[in-house]
DNA sequence: GACCTGACTTTGTTTCGCCATAGTCAGGGA
DNA sequence: TCCCTGACTATGGCGAAACAAAGTCAGGTC
């Protein structure tokens, strides 16, 4: 079961990988180290310190991860001041940042199915409104929730296309 | 706007990212490249020789980065022959490689969304059933949408408590 | 057995990332 | 200015990953 290829890219021949979206959003996002990054900005971490104790990196890396995710637009880097104190700098997610939670949400959910902590389940994300669970889905703008094999990969002028066979 | 930490995780401090499920998925998935390559699997790819040309990939890199995945159980290495050939391996998705749709589909419509081509959006995604678009969403298992700020974060001994604190 | 060739292994090189460690910078207060 | 210390820089070492290139393996057919 895999995405359909439709349209532009139904010939797998004829298209590369070379500089595909997932591609582009890897190569913002950096190594596996700042995905740990971001999913610590996501837990309400924002000063240096915190990062690097809570991540159990060395602040050099912290550091070099920090930089790199600012500057992709991921997180910025917003001056505070405790009294009494010199101007110091969090790390806050951006829009850009926040909207890799379907991402984020993801990675979270499969790794406690598949790959349990020894003492099982350790994380329950829920809904803060209403209790239930909360996990990331595939759906369609309809509301349909969409299978792997339901999907179907085209170009925006291949879509148009699509839209005139319905008619 | 970030994930709320309830229960067991209130305290930050408390915790340790150390082994935690986002960091188990990224073991399981290996480097980046690694992303491509069950990319590649998710378009409908499975033989090595398609893996190579359409990655752009080294074969010696394909090997290491496919048996990661076979061997994480993203992908399963299934034999299969042509007629007067010899037998040859085609790799497939696993339910496991499955279930990280919303992962993919996520990091997919990111990069179209904030970084897009030069030649502007390459790829929709669109549902086989109705045609409208697909995206990746965070929800909960009533149906709501949930936004980061919505989210709780708690062991599921904490659930339970939830639930005795909403009778 | 020889041949074919897809798939994989090996080797050397380069690059990158992370660590440990030492040192420097920066922005306050005294 | 000095002091403090959070944040960052620099350096050397190591491991992983990817590449280029060469070589080997494996499962058929003839």
């Amino acid at each position: 079961m895999t995405i359909t290829l439709g349209g532009h890219f139904a010939d797998r021949d004829t298209w590369s990988m070379q500089n595909c979206p997932v591609a582009r959003t890897l190569a913002a996002l950096g190594p596996p180290s700042a995905v740990l990054v971001l999913s610590e900005a996501y837990f309400g971490t924002s000063r240096f310190g915190d990062f690097v104790r809570n991540l159990g990196m060395t602040e050099s890396a912290v550091t070099a991860r920090l930089r790199h995710l600012v500057k992709a637009g991921l997180l910025s880097r917003e001056p505070y001041q405790e009294p009494g104190q010199r101007t110091r700098y969090e790390y806050h997610l951006t829009k850009m940042g926040l909207d890799l939670a379907p991402t984020l949400v993801g990675l979270m959910e499969w790794g406690e199915n598949y790959l349990p902590h020894e003492d099982g389940r350790q994380v329950m994300l829920t809904h803060a409104g209403c209790g239930a669970d909360v996990v990331a889905e595939v759906r369609c703008a309809d509301g349909h929730t969409v299978g792997v094999g339901d999907i179907v990969m085209r170009a925006p002028s291949d879509a148009v296309d699509g839209g005139a066979e319905a008619v």
